[in-house]
DNA sequence: CACGCCGTATGAAACATTTCAACGATCGTT
DNA sequence: AACGATCGTTGAAATGTTTCATACGGCGTG
C-alpha cells in the first residue's frame, strides 16, 4: 500500500516481527498461535492492507475454492434459478461459484470447460449441450468431479440431477385430457435437445394410454425454446381452421408457452376457453403472465442445491463416493391458462 | 495422466527432450521457437494431456485473465442482459467473466468483493448496493479498475456507465400525458435505490413542467422491485374508487409493471382503456406479456459492453486513462399497454 | 536434577509457471 | 580466417503462499 506493490505475507511478518510461517498460521490455524502474537499479526495485516494472494495459496495448497456452473441458456430464467440453488450450497461450503454460459453452443462450452480445467476448479456442474460430451468423461477421469444438471448422465459415469421429463410430459397432457380436451398440440423443438425429446415422448405415451387417436395429438415443431419461437408456433396454430384446431397446447417450456399465449390472445383466441395452454419449468414469469400459466414445476433451486451437494461429496471423499442419478418428481401447477373457473390468483 | 498426478511443464519438457523454458515459449511466444521443436512439444503436450496451471501462471506473470461482474439482482433479467454484453466484450479480449450476485445485500457484496481482490481479477464491474461504497474506492486505489454499471459514480472517482434515469422518468410520464392522462400513479421503491429515486424524480419534474397539479401524481411506494410487489401495488390501485383512481401508472421497472398488469387485469380492469401502464428496462418479457408492455428501453447489452471496454482501457493503460461517465439515452417503446388502437405486435 | 512433554514459533522446501540473461551454433561479411 | 549478427535454446531466479520437521523454552514429574 505504501510503495505501490501489494504487501505479501513477508511484509506482514516483518512488520509484526514474527516469521513467515506464523503469519500463515494466523490465517489458517489461528488456534495454534498465542493470542498476543495473533493480535499483533492481525493488526499488522490491517495496517498494511494485506490481501491474501489466492493464486499462490492455490498453487501451494493444491486446492481451489471455487465451483463452476456451465449453463445452457442464459436467457432462460430457469437456469438462473438453478444457479441460485447452487450458489446457496456453495456459500454454505464457503466456496465461490463461477458461472459460465454456453448459450447452447458446443464450441463455447468447450472453451469454458478448458478454462475451468486450467483454473483447477474444485468441481464442475453443467447442463451440457450434449450429455454424451466426451470432454466431460475426460475431465472426470482427471479427478475433477462433474455433475450433470437437468439431464441424466449416460452410463452412470457421472452424478446427475434431473427431473423426470417423461413423467412431466405425461402429467401435463393428462391434465389437459382431464379437462376434456381431445385434440391437443404439442409444441417444442429442436428434438436434438434431450429435455424436449423426453417431454414430448411423455405426452405421446399418456395420449396412447388414454386410448386417444394419435392423429389428434398434433406436433408443432419449433427451432428453439424461446418466446419468439412460441409466437411463431402461435401463428401457425391460430391459422388452423377453428373446427380442426386443437383446443389445447402443451409447450416444452415456459418461454414457448408465453410466446404462444401472447400470440394467440393477440389473434383473438380466448385462453383458456378456446385454447388451453400448459408450459414447463414454472418460471416466475409463468405465474405473472396476464393469463397465469399452468405449468409443470421443476424444483429449480432444489435441483441446483442437490447437484452442488453431489459435487461436493465427490470432491471431499473421492474414494468411496459412488455416482448417483436422483430423479426429481415434477408437479403440475394448475392456473388460469387451463382452468376455466379459476379464482383470481 | 499416467500416474495420477497431472503433468506439468517439466514432464512435457522431459518427454519432448527440451528444456522447461522452451515449453513455456511454445505456449507464450510460439514464433520464437523453431517449427520442428514446436511440433515436438505440442505432440508431447497432447500425449500427456497437459493442462496449464492457471494459478502458477498468474502467480508468476502477475496478471489475471478474468473480469468480474457483481450484479445487484439475479432475479431481474435486465442484469443478465447487461452481463451478456459484458461477456461479449470479455470474450473478444480473451478474458473470462466471473459473475457474482449480491442480491441487494451489502454484506454479500462485500464478501464477493473480498474474494475478487484475493483472486487479483483484472477489473471489477459492479452495480453496487450503494454507489458511495467505501470499499470501491479502496479497491480502486489498490490499482484494480472498477466501473460502476447502471449508476453514476460519485465524485468522478471511477468510470461508470448508466442511462439517464431522470430523463427516462420524464419521457415515460410525458408519453402518458400525451395520451391524455391527467391522473397518474407512480409506483416504485424503496427510495434507497438510486435508480428508483431518479426515475420518480423525472416523473415529478415533467409533471410540474406540464403544469399538472402535484396531487394528481399519486405515489404508490413498494418495498422492492419485484413482480410480487407489483401485484400488491396493483391491489391498492384497484382498490381506489373508480372516479378517483389514476388512469395510468408508471412503474420503476418492468417486474413491477408486470405484476401490476397481472393484478389489475385479474381485478377486471381493462388495459389500456381503464388503466395504461408503462414499465422501465424493456426486458424481453415486457414485449411478451399478454398485453405487451410499453416500456422505457435501456440499451442493456450495450451498457455492459461499454462498461467492459472502460474497465479494459483502464486495465491496459492505467497511466493516461481518465475516468468517464457516459450517460446513455433511454428510449420509449410504445406498445399495447398504453396505446389503445395498437396494431397486433 | 534429569527427563520428557507441551505449546509456540521458525525457516526452508515445495508448488508450476514465466522471464531473462547468457550461451552455442550457424551463417554471411570482411 | 576472424568477426559479428542472428536465431534457437537453456538454466536459474522469482512469484507468494502452505506445510512440515525442527527448535526453543518452560514446566511438571519421577
Amino acid at each position: 500500500m505504501v510503495n505501490g506493490r501489494t504487501p505479501s505475507v513477508k511484509d506482514v511478518a516483518r512488520s509484526a516481527g514474527v516469521s513467515l510461517g506464523t503469519v500463515s498460521n494466523v490465517m489458517n490455524r489461528p488456534e495454534v498461535v498465542s493470542p498476543s502474537t495473533r493480535e499483533r499479526v492481525e493488526r499488522a495485516m490491517a495496517e498494511l492492507g494485506f490481501v491474501r494472494n489466492e493464486s499462490a495459496r492455490q498453487l501451494r495448497a493444491g486446492t481451489s475454492r471455487t465451483l463452476a456452473y456451465v449453463m445452457l441458456d442464459g436467457s432462460n430464467p430457469f437456469f438462473h434459478d438453478v444457479a441460485q440453488g447452487i450458489e446457496l450450497a456453495a456459500e454454505e461450503a464457503d466456496l465461490s461459484l463461477f458461472i459460465c454460459n454456453s448459450n447452447g453452443r458446443a464450441d463455447r462450452e468447450e472453451v469454458h470447460l478448458d478454462r475451468l480445467m486450467q483454473q483447477r476448479v474444485q468441481g464442475i456442474l453443467i447442463t451440457p449441450v450434449n450429455p454424451e460430451a466426451p470432454h466431460l468423461a475426460e475431465i472426470s477421469r482427471r479427478g475433477i468431479p462433474v455433475v450433470i444438471v437437468d439431464r441424466v448422465g449416460v452410463g452412470g459415469a457421472f452424478c446427475s440431477v434431473a427431473v423426470d421429463d417423461v413423467l412431466g410430459g405425461r402429467i401435463a397432457v393428462e391434465h389437459l385430457a382431464e379437462q376434456g380436451h381431445t385434440r391437443v398440440a404439442v409444441v417444442g423443438g429442436p428434438e436434438s435437445i434431450g429435455q424436449v425429446r423426453e417431454r414430448l415422448e411423455g405426452a405421446r405415451q399418456i395420449w396412447a394410454e388414454l386410448g386417444l387417436p394419435p392423429d389428434d395429438l398434433i406436433y408443432l415443431p419449433t427451432a428453439a425454446l424461446t418466446v419468439a419461437e412460441g409466437r411463431s408456433a402461435g401463428e401457425r396454430l391460430a391459422g388452423i381452421p377453428a373446427r380442426r384446431r386443437p383446443t389445447a397446447a402443451f409447450c416444452a417450456n415456459d418461454l414457448l408457452a408465453l410466446g404462444l399465449l401472447q400470440q394467440t390472445i393477440g389473434a383473438g383466441l380466448r385462453v383458456p376457453e378456446e385454447l388451453a395452454i400448459v408450459g414447463f419449468d414454472d418460471i416466475e414469469f409463468a405465474a405473472a403472465a396476464a393469463v397465469p400459466l399452468t405449468s409443470v414445476r421443476q424444483p429449480r433451486q432444489e435441483l441446483g442445491r442437490a447437484a452442488a451437494q453431489l459435487v461436493l461429496d465427490e470432491a471431499t471423499n473421492p474414494d468411496h463416493h459412488h455416482h448417483q442419478q436422483p430423479l426429481f418428481v415434477p408437479e403440475l401447477v394448475a392456473r388460469a391458462s387451463t382452468v376455466v373457473r379459476s379464482r383470481a390468483y
